[in-house]
DNA sequence: CTCGTTGCAAATGCTTTGCAATTGG
DNA sequence: CCAATTGCAAAGCATTTGCAACGAG
């Protein structure tokens, strides 16, 4: 089940119950909680886990490059455990719903050479913004 | 010399000396500031000016569609007076330095109607990461 | 055992808000 | 004139940090 959990126990990943819970909260699919979220699920099976704690264990997912920090809008970051299979985000202007999606093509081919300005591209991410099926009716 | 100031005037603002500086230390090409930014150069004019006005109308400025927000990471907003003609960012990766670009195509073209979701899918917005020439040396 | 990890509470950074005083049209 | 705008200071979030206690290996 949890995939990303065994991921992070292969790279030497000290384990300890509040890291497991919040890999187990953060897993799956379409997963896009905020800090606070996870801390709020989290706390359901451990109660006395500390927000402290949530946000040092996300950082060190994010560092280690098994989860993907996604900056919305101005509000609190969203993470993504979905970082071993490239993809971009669909954002529903309205009520800020994120699908994950798989564009056709690499995004950098779109940025021809005379507009990279001496720098070195290294990726593009990419958001879709748009009105989900709920609402749009 | 203040298009963007102009622009506003145009569409019935109200302009006071307060919005007039934030306009003019915001026009150009390739500014990206923060309001903290913004502030701190409109206080050069303008001593007596609040944070609290310069984010009214930034605030209003994004509103009225003639100011763009430019959520980098988990920094500062960067506000973007470049919103009449479109364009991407590429943000270098080690000193935020942020540079507008012109892609090829239309971004919205790479999302192919099966990885819509039955969203009404209006925009995108692309943000290229690399290193800067001078972050490279 | 020992060092990495945790929890707490306080601090920080960015942004918004309530409200009385001010001012543009 | 008078509603819109401003400045101030305080409140509001999201996130980080310092440090003593704790616990995994």
């Amino acid at each position: 089940m949890s995939d990303l959990l065994e991921r992070l126990r292969g790279r030497g990943w000290r384990v300890t119950s509040q890291r497991r819970v919040v890999a187990e909260v953060l897993d799956g699919d379409h997963v896009h909680l905020t800090a606070d979220e996870v801390h709020a699920r989290a706390a359901e099976r451990l109660p006395e886990i500390s927000r402290a704690t949530v946000y040092n264990t996300l950082g060190e997912m994010v560092s280690l490059g098994e989860v993907m920090e996604v900056s919305t809008d101005g509000r609190a970051k969203r993470y993504d455990p979905n970082a071993h299979h490239p993809h971009q985000h669909l954002v529903c202007s309205r009520c800020g719903t994120i699908r994950d999606v798989r564009p056709t093509g690499d995004p950098l081919a779109s940025l021809p050479p005379e507009e990279r300005f001496g720098f070195a591209v290294s990726g593009a991410e990419v958001t879709y913004r748009g009105l989900c099926p709920a609402c749009i009716a």
